[in-house]
DNA sequence: ATTTTACTTTTTAAAGC
DNA sequence: GCTTTAAAAAGTAAAAT
């Protein structure tokens, strides 16, 4: 039996930034190549880095977001190319900017199907969103770890809203042994 | 805080001036849908509710009655689908699926997802299919649900694929096209829950 | 009739309307 | 509330082939 702790993988990290300086985006727009800018339509300017790949969106105040990096490891090396690609444009970025992950998106597969109706009603619907007329996932929130669980009739799931790697693994643990004592997990 | 009661007040004779028209674009839509009074009368009291707990803030009142009224039908065993009652409202099916959710859940409506079965009937009587197909496509239901199949899939799109099945095993074949059009879904999905549904049934 | 593209859900920061 | 970005899950829809 495959532990369903080790079908998890991180599938998206969001963390956020700051170079500590003010920006004129209109500039960076010009200077940065690649760079999508539309303050009409979005204040932040679009970034997307190729290794690791992830997208940048970077703000007037200097703050900064990263999106769609695969670890918090990605997450720094794609900030660390973002960082020297404003140095390039002669622009001052503090030494070693914070940088806070905000949101880890992960997968795993807990290796059997699910009676989603089953589950709804033993998990309690009050506890519970599961309205398959408009998305095929049961929506599932945990108080500890604080996560939102999406649970398919596959098997597979996502877990998102954590802030370390752990609150996943903690999460899988808990639904799992939810499901076992509930009996629907068979 | 004087202020803040005439504020309320003045919120809550809103409420209740707005309410008369809640409760007429009820009925409106109710009435286009052939809803029974019994049910309008379900979803004008859960209306109240949601207009007492002041979940109306933030929300139009248009989508509100919607959702009360899609959840009433639910609640009564007789739903109609978003698609269906996104027809007869001026607000837009997503609206209506995510008011419908907030007032569930603030209501501790506690609602169960819709049994595909409950469809049958109605489905059955706008193709004008006998009672032998609806008992076939109920047992189809039964029978795939049993094997697991049910999970995730749109109650709709699962009736109508029973229901194309049955009426190709009674001999009453009615088109994929007819059975998608009152049902309110694709061929594409009554073609691939119909697929699932036959193999899970042992018919070929 | 099948395939591709796109949207549904959840999460999260950012600045501004 | 909305706008934008990324990502997974699986179902449905619209459009293209």
């Amino acid at each position: 039996m495959t532990d369903p702790k080790d079908t998890i993988n991180i599938e998206n990290v969001v963390a956020s930034t700051g170079i500590g300086q003010e920006l004129d985006l209109q500039s960076v727009a010009m200077d940065l190549e690649g760079a999508d800018y539309d303050p009409e339509q979005f204040p932040g300017l679009v970034y997307r880095t190729q290794n690791p790949k992830s997208a940048a969106l970077i703000f007037r105040s200097g703050k900064i977001v990263c999106t769609g990096a695969k670890s918090t490891d990605d997450v720094h090396e794609s900030l660390r190319i973002v960082f020297d690609k404003l140095r390039e444009l002669q622009i001052q970025v503090n030494e070693d900017p914070e940088i806070v992950v905000q949101n880890i998106v992960t997968s795993a597969d807990l290796g059997r199907n699910l009676n989603l109706n089953a589950i709804a009603i033993g998990l309690g619907l009050e506890n519970i969103e599961y309205e398959p007329e408009q998305f095929p996932g049961l929506v599932y929130r945990l108080d500890e770890p604080e996560v939102v669980a999406l649970l398919f009739g596959s098997g597979k799931l996502v877990i998102t809203g954590g802030k370390k790697p752990e609150d996943a693994e903690h999460a899988v643990d808990k639904i799992v042994s939810r499901l076992e004592d509930l009996g629907l997990l068979e | 805080r004087l202020r803040k009661w005439q504020e309320r007040i003045r919120t809550k004779d809103a409420g209740e001036r707005n309410l008369q028209f809640a409760l007429s674009e009820t009925d409106r839509m109710a009435s286009s849908l052939a809803i029974p009074r019994s049910v309008r009368e379900v979803a004008c009291v859960m209306y109240r509710r949601a207009l007492d707990e002041d979940l109306i803030r933030g929300r139009s009142i248009e989508g509100v009655a919607t959702s009360t009224l899609y959840a009433a039908c639910r609640m009564e065993g007789i739903p109609r689908s978003l698609e269906e009652v996104a027809a007869v409202s001026r607000v837009e099916r997503k609206e209506i699926g995510r008011t419908y959710r907030y007032v569930a859940q603030e209501l501790g409506l506690e609602m169960e997802p819709v049994n595909p079965k409950k469809y049958v009937p109605r489905f059955c009587s706008e193709l004008e299919l006998s009672e032998e197909v609806q008992a076939k496509a109920n047992e189809i239901i039964d029978t795939t649900t049993e094997k697991g199949l049910l999970s995730g899939k749109s109650p709709t799109g699962y009736a109508a694929a029973a229901i194309y099945a049955a009426s190709l095993l009674c001999n009453e074949k009615k088109t994929q096209r007819e059975v998608s059009d009152v049902a309110q879904v694709t061929e594409v999905t009554i073609r691939n829950r119909y697929q699932e549904q036959i193999e899970a049934m042992g018919i070929h």
